[in-house]
DNA sequence: AGAACAGTTCGGCCCCGACCGAACCATTCT
DNA sequence: AGAATGGTTCGGTCGGGGCCGAACTGTTCT
């Protein structure tokens, strides 16, 4: 068949668990050496190797020389996106091996997915918009309401469609397991968080990092 | 060993390009039979049998048994989340596949099922038997109503056990992916509406051809 | 009843790719 | 310079799994 899918390319390129813990390690957003990937894999230090090589080609991962040493990292925030909708996946279908989600508390506590708050953080934020009734509808079907335009109007949040993704949707969350915001509502309210300094986001990372006045701005503003 | 969700094992069961294809002929939203799905992959109905069992035990698919035909269909939205996102994921590198759609127009519109009618009429008619209350009851369990035994009794619509099928039943359309009407009553439907040379099927086929005449008298008898 | 048809299961073939030992580059340190 | 260290390439082994022919189950049609 001449329609040999991309698909199943990149799939297959996360379906091999070596790779897959190797790209699990790379999702802290950390450049990694090739052989701290091996140990994160489980294998030698030339199999490691090759993985490496195919997911550079896969076009997953970005290598970077620098002097004798490698260091890998994912080669954009999509590929994080997939991963982390596969974790989430993965996570929901019970398929979980130990407790979910990254080692490192900050990212567990707040980071970027695709363009939008995910993390406890990003969960709070989500649960609370719909108690208040921001937010109405039925499992992936969520709508904002009057109410909750007006108040989103109120802030200045954009909601102006740079691209035809949906207004809202839902999102599972990787760490959480539990659904947070995403879509243009969601990419509105982290870019507003930025943009009002309540947050910054280390270089090179998917951390979200609130200063100690931004989280209760945050929390005020938002009402979690 | 390693933490976090077995990603690599949701990977790859997409990560085969059989597989690959028929989850990506499943992101139509319909239900497909297994022969079809052999079809679009590619390869023999065993292999995709063999596949689709995987795929189901993985928790990607479910499967809906219907007389002699499986259904199958996306688990769930997340499944079609993941699957979108590895869609992105490819296309900012390959190239996109578009799906050809459904064949032939008149087989869509409307054509035998078994004994009785389906396609976008058929379910057009069970839809609006539905919301008239003619037909009542939750899923699969339909009845007919008082009210309908009536009106189909006005129309002289044969009712009588020629065989010890249920007096009515929804099946699971082929080209609409939605309900339409089974049963001793779609048969009855569809024999009264030849018998009233409404509609006739062309030699060989599994057309249902309106008159313009037909389709009229039809939409007015059971107010479609 | 038997034929036709949709799917599944079984058995065997065969290839892809994951893995590792060893040898081979490349950089840094002394 | 040689030694140590980080990575890659090569060659060979081996197991998982994709594939199909054939046989079997179950349903529908005539």
């Amino acid at each position: 068949m001449k329609d040999g899918p991309d698909i199943a390319r990149i799939a297959s390129l996360i379906g091999d668990p070596g790779r897959a813990n190797m790209l699990a390690a790379l999702m802290s957003g950390k450049a990694l050496t090739a052989g701290e990937l091996a140990r994160e894999a489980g294998v030698r230090v030339q199999t490691a190797s090759g993985h490496l090589t195919r997911l550079e080609e896969g076009g997953l991962i970005a290598r970077e020389r620098q002097g004798r040493h490698h260091y890998f990292r994912l080669a954009d925030t999509d590929v994080a996106g997939v991963l982390e909708a596969l974790m989430g996946l993965a996570a929901a279908k019970g398929q979980l091996r130990t407790r979910t989600g990254p080692r490192d508390p900050e990212l567990r506590r707040a980071r970027v997915c695709y363009n939008h708050l995910a993390g406890e953080v990003g969960v709070m934020l989500y649960d609370s918009l719909r108690a208040r009734g921001v937010l109405t509808g039925e499992g992936d079907d969520i709508v904002l309401s009057d109410a909750g335009r007006a108040e989103m109007a109120a802030l200045s949040i954009d909601l102006s469609a740079t691209s035809r993704s949906p207004e809202c949707k839902s999102c599972l969350d990787w760490s959480a397991r539990r659904s947070h915001l995403a879509g243009r509502l969601g990419r509105g309210i982290l870019d507003f968080t930025f943009a009002q300094g309540w947050a910054m986001r280390p270089e090179g990372t998917r951390i979200v990092r609130f200063t100690a006045i931004g989280e209760g701005a945050f929390r005020k503003a938002f009402q979690v």
